[in-house]
RNA sequence: GCGCCCGUAGCUCAGCUGGAUAGAGUAACUGGCUUCGAACCAGUUGGUCGGGAGUUCGAAUCUCUCCGGGCGCGCCA
């Protein structure tokens, strides 16, 4: 529809300079914009505005010149020159009602496009490490990357979806610690206990598993608790299973699959973090200073120098992460989203200086980030701190036990990213009902109710049938509600461009909003079966794209509440 | 001190590739169920878009500056 008026906006200007009317040197920027007031039509274009200067002429008279030398189309009604010279476009009803057909025809494609063309896209999110339950800022994390491996595969991308975790740190070693003096009945207050150990009661029940050998199956670690207090090995080992096995099951209960976990020992096993060091070495961007090794990125815009290998040998951890992405490159994906919370955001331009480097020819904005902002959580008027070590930060199982998948999923992924999220568990408790997320769908709910009651007047309802009623939908609400449904597709492939899927969110709410106000305005199950026909396919594509939107988000669409 | 993010209605937040009268939820108040689901709808009240300057026909949106808040600035990860 834009394009089309576009072409006409071209050809109408066109034929201005021919006849002399404009200068013809103009080089005009042709942006036709959605309106916010339907008094200013469906479209509208401030070309008249933007070409008034280099055409002195007054905006409003040029917009006069423009709009009668548009070519007729079926698709525009009428246009109308408003305010100081935007031309206004009224579409004719007939393309307004099309949607309803091309979104019944399309069913759960519809939205979808191909700007991906089956390029493969990584999207790296959550990474906790296996020292404790995953929380709310993972939760953060898994709502938002989730989301946003949905809007890439909508819009044509093969997009593989991974976690990646630090099995072998010196926070691994503290946990470690910490389960073998629970081991050995030590208490977290004890002046014995480990001086940056884990004193969540997790540890406690982690210790009890260990000793009497349970055994834990995660996604890909596998370990039976041999019992043994003294041997730390094997605590370490069974820690890590525990624990990932237990963030498997909060992501599970939060619907999110990830295709791929990748450990960060793997990294050392198979030697990419000495190849990775040796190649920096060669290609000349190193230098050794008090006894440590050093990679100058500041030639490639970082503010200081970075250690690589710490003068007791060991190293940090920028060089493995350095290696992993390089393996990322090499499995090939033109595209890679690192989606973690905004205090790791010094790590961009560290990794991505590691990275140019090598001199692979990686490009030099690669990978991008999405940085999620801190996540407050408010209980009883008062903030919970999260804090990790102190074991007493608010995990995502409370609130997907609180509030439901659902609300949760919905709450942390509304919001754009970059500013910081208000989590008020009185609030999403006491006022559930209140949640977007059940306004959104309870309207599904209607339409899918709607639709059952048809069978107790004794009609049926075909939507082949109902496509030839369209013309039927005439309101002002319906004409809201067309105009909202046609928006999606530009809805979704906006939000998988910018990496913002809280605009699906805000999107749906505003659907759902449009369609209970036309729903109690009106009666779908009238006698008249032209109107009636017309009013249910306008429902079932409201239902159609309400699941769409919703699935994008991970959240259900149910029939019934 | 330096870097990144944020500041919009009492509260939680949309809107930010410049567009027309700045929106929603919530809270407060007023109405609407003998009718397809009232988990809903209609309406009222509520704003120096943190302050100031600049660019522009036009600024919540872009630039600069100041104020306020968060995060990060390690041979930790």
């Amino acid at each position: 529809m834009k394009e089309e008026l576009t072409r006409l906006i071209h050809h109408a200007l066109d034929s201005l300079v021919a006849q002399g009317q404009l200068p013809d040197d103009i080089v005009p920027q042709i942006q036709i914009d959605r309106t916010r007031d339907s008094s200013h039509g469906d479209l509208a274009s401030n070309i008249a505005l933007t070409l008034a200067k280099p055409a002195r002429m007054n905006p409003r008279e040029l917009a006069g010149l423009i709009c009668n030398a548009l070519p007729a189309t079926p698709l525009v009604q009428r246009t109308e020159i408003a305010g100081p010279g935007f031309i206004n476009f009224f579409l004719s009803d007939n393309s307004n009602q099309a949607v309803v057909t091309n979104i019944l025809q399309q069913g759960e494609a519809f939205g979808t496009c191909n700007t991906g063309q089956g390029r493969k896209v990584q999207v790296e999110f959550v990474s906790a490490n296996p020292t404790g339950p995953l929380h709310v800022g993972h939760g953060r994390g898994a709502a938002v990357g989730d989301s946003l491996c949905r809007l890439l595969t909508a819009t044509g991308w093969e997009v593989s979806s991974e976690f990646y975790y630090n099995d072998a740190g010196a926070q691994i070693d503290n946990l470690a610690l910490s389960v073998q003096a629970r081991c050995k009945g030590q208490q977290p207050d004890d002046p014995s206990w480990p001086a940056d150990g884990y004193r969540g009661d997790y540890i406690t029940e982690l210790a009890q598993a260990y000793l009497q050998g349970d055994h834990v199956d995660a996604q890909d670690q596998h370990m039976t608790g041999s019992g043994d207090p003294e041997n730390l090995e094997d605590i370490r080992r069974f820690a890590v299973a525990y624990l990932r096995s237990e963030q498997d099951l909060d992501l599970k209960a939060f619907a999110v699959h990830f295709d791929r976990y990748f450990l960060e020992s793997s990294l050392y096993q198979e030697g990419e973090v000495d190849a990775t060091v040796q190649r920096l070495i060669a290609q000349g961007h190193t230098y050794e200073k008090d006894g440590a090794l050093w990679l100058r990125t500041t030639d490639f815009g970082d503010d200081k120098d970075r250690v690589m290998r710490k003068s007791e040998g060991g190293y940090t951890y920028f060089l493995p992460d350095v290696a992993y992405h390089l393996n990322k490159w090499r499995r090939g994906f033109e595209r890679v989203i690192n989606e973690q919370g905004a205090d790791h955001h010094s790590t961009v331009t560290r990794v991505r200086a590691g990275l140019q480097a090598l001199e692979y020819g990686i490009p030099q904005g690669w990978p991008d980030y999405v940085l999620h902002q801190m996540v407050t959580v408010m209980r009883d008027g008062q903030e919970v701190k999260l804090s990790k070590r102190a074991g007493s930060y608010v995990t995502l199982r409370d609130l997907i036990d609180e509030v439901g998948r659902d609300a949760t999923r919905y709450f942390l992924v509304a919001r754009g990213s970059s500013s910081q999220l208000t989590f008020d568990i009185d609030l999403a408790l006491s006022q559930s009902n209140d949640n977007p997320v059940y306004y959104i769908q309870y309207a599904h709910a209607r339409v899918c109710s709607v639709m059952r009651k048809l069978a107790e007047h004794g009609w049926q309802w075909q939507a082949e049938t109902a496509l030839q009623h369209l013309d039927q939908l005439v309101q002002e609400h319906e004409k809201s509600l067309l105009r909202r449904l046609d928006q999606y597709p530009e809805i979704i492939s906006s939000a998988a461009g910018s990496s913002e899927p809280h605009t699906v969110a805000t999107y749906l709410r505003e659907l759902a909003g449009d369609f209970h106000t036309w729903y109690n305005a009106n009666k779908m199950l009238v006698a008249d079966q032209p109107l009636r026909d017309a009013r249910l396919a306008l429902s079932a594509a409201v239902r159609q794209v309400l699941a769409n939107g919703l699935a994008i988000l991970g959240v259900s669409a149910p029939e019934v509440m």
